[in-house]
RNA sequence: UCCCCGCUAGCUCAAUCGGUAGAGCACCCGGCUGUUAACCGGGUUGUUGUAGGUUCGAGUCCUACGCGGGGAGCCA
């Protein structure tokens, strides 16, 4: 009797007749010899089918399948280095459980409205396998860091009712004809529940209706916001940066693999250590005016003039041996191919030419008073190779909540966390106004109606404390953490202005 | 809301100055005993996003709209 068994476990079965069920990746037939590359949820591998091995009529139907055909095959297993993996099969039985045809993801290239057209299918490409198993230990990471540390899981609401300013950003429900709002966060009412078990966290969905149409916005995504007690920002930043620190360690213990699959730097990642940097706004405005500032935006200039045009020379040669006499079709598919990945290289460098200048200006001309560009927080995070924290904002760009500093009345004790290479804000924190005269100043100063919130004000007549949190987005720390260029792969369904389906 | 780019076969893309719309992949037929997006030979595939306009003639030029991509603002 053959064993059932799995391609993670294969290694444990080198010279046993096994079976694995699965579906059909991708085939390869070369006359009297087939190669199955199969894939069933753990991993691939290659079963060798030798025509030999099986009745002509077998040979010929596993010949035919179609991709993504879902079969059981069974074969004895054996190390062997030409296979991905590492091992194969070495096949004496093909079972079809379902013979498909036309997958519309085919193992050539597909333009990104296609494949997210087709995210259901999609899912079962090796890329996005491998980011969503990142995407799963990062979850079960956060869960695990909260639950081990004492902290007690709240789920807070997803409806919110109408609170004061910021309704444009919010998604608008009909609550039995009232207007209510998806949930932009869950911090007001963790802060309730912080007071009764100390420390707490909430991890669910989050909603923001921005109109914003960039790779590292998403109308829906999860966002984890813990919450501590007897706490100032000196503690919240601690604990972020343990946090932190903590997710990276499990991902490049657990999921190295992965990470290898999607050509992570795993350098980038190791050099995330203990303590992270820690600025100030007032020290980040310096550093935006600064001349290193200056020339560093200079040298990415001319770095960036000067692979345009080795690009646009580079697509006329390959253009040209394209389109010269007697090449080999193979070869100029190839070329093809290339030529293309140049060229979104070359839209992509052309783009950064034309911004260059205006993230230029926007940091040299930076007013003390503003808050900090997408520009602004990349240039600030290429200077330093780990997460940095920036802290103590001016409060006019801050939210009402956040407590004012003791020192300097014009800053709040608040935090961003920018992780490296320009993946931008992950965290954003504070420790909260806990001084109930403070809160109420704050949110008249906003325009808001104190009446709207008289219970979180409660908070601050019965027994206030110092208190802080943060909240962390996911799909930015898993699109960091993967090193990948867009978000929208880091969720199994991303939700995008403008993209509802599937 | 604003700025830039794109829309041609099921998919990825060509199409010179405005002059008969074409490749590769997918799919079908045949060949090949170590392939790695296999390869080689043959075959099938079109309302060029939509609506107008200019022109003898529009995939190509103009206008509007739609959809998608990237960015600004805003944000995790």
């Amino acid at each position: 009797m053959p064993i059932a068994t799995t391609i993670a476990e294969l290694a444990r079965h080198v010279g046993q007749t096994v079976t694995l069920s699965g579906w059909l990746y991708n085939s390869r037939s070369s006359g009297k010899l087939l190669f199955l590359v199969v894939r069933d949820g753990t991993g691939l591998c290659q079963c060798v089918l030798e025509k030999t091995a099986v009745s002509p009529e077998a040979f010929e139907a596993a010949r035919r399948l179609g991709q993504e055909s879902a079969l059981r095959v069974t074969g004895a297993v054996r190390a062997d280095e030409r296979s991905v993996g590492g091992h194969e099969l070495a096949v004496s039985e093909v079972e079809v459980v379902q013979s498909a045809a036309g997958y519309p993801i085919t193992p050539k290239a597909h333009g990104i409205d296609f494949l997210m057209k087709n995210r259901h299918l999609w899912f079962r490409s090796q890329r996005q396998w491998a980011i969503l198993r990142v995407r799963h230990t990062i979850v079960d990471g956060i869960r695990r860091y909260f639950n081990d540390h004492g902290f007690i899981l709240i789920d807070t609401p997803i409806f919110a009712p109408a609170a004061g300013e910021g309704a444009q950003t919010l998604f608008a429900v009909d609550y039995f004809g009232e207007p209510v709002y998806l949930a932009q966060t869950g911090q007001l009412y963790v802060e309730a529940a912080m007071m009764a078990h100390r420390k707490v966290y909430c991890f669910g969905p989050t909603f923001r209706a921005e109109k914003s149409k960039t790779r590292r916005h998403l109308t829906e995504f999860w966002m984890v916001e813990p919450e501590i007690a007897y706490a100032d920002l000196d503690d919240v930043c601690a604990l972020a940066e343990d946090f932190v620190y903590e997710l990276v360690q499990r991902v490049l213990r657990e999921r190295r693999m992965e990470l290898e699959l999607l050509g992570r730097d795993l350098a980038r990642l190791e050099a995330i250590q203990k303590p992270f940097h820690r600025i100030t706004y007032s020290q980040a405005a310096d550093i935006l005016r600064s001349g290193q500032t200056r020339t560093t935006f200079e040298a990415d200039l001319e770095r960036a003039k000067a692979r345009v045009e080795e690009l646009k020379r580079l697509i006329a040669e390959k253009e040209a041996e394209r389109g010269a006499a007697g090449i080999k079709e193979w070869k100029a598919d190839k070329l093809a191919q290339e030529i293309l990945d140049a060229r979104e290289e070359l839209a992509d460098q052309e783009e950064a030419v034309r911004n260059i200048p205006t993230h230029m200006e926007l940091a040299a001309n930076f007013e003390w008073g503003g808050d900090l560009g997408g520009s602004d927080e990349t240039i600030i995070a290429r200077l330093h190779d780990r997460p940095v924290f920036v802290t103590h904002y001016p409060r006019g760009c801050k939210a009402f909540y956040m407590k004012r500093n003791a020192d300097d009345p014009r800053v709040v004790n608040n935090l961003d966390l920018l992780a490296p290479e320009g993946y931008g804000e992950i965290i954003g924190g504070s420790q909260r106004e806990d001084d109930l005269d403070a809160l109420l100043e704050r949110i008249k100063e906003d325009g808001m109606n104190p009446a709207d919130y008289e219970w979180y004000l409660d908070l601050r007549r019965y027994g206030t404390v110092p208190h802080g949190g943060f909240g962390l987005g996911v799909e930015r720390t898993v699109a960091w953490i993967c090193g990948l260029k867009h978000i929208r792969e880091t969720i199994p369904f991303a939700r995008m202005m403008g993209r509802i389906y599937p």
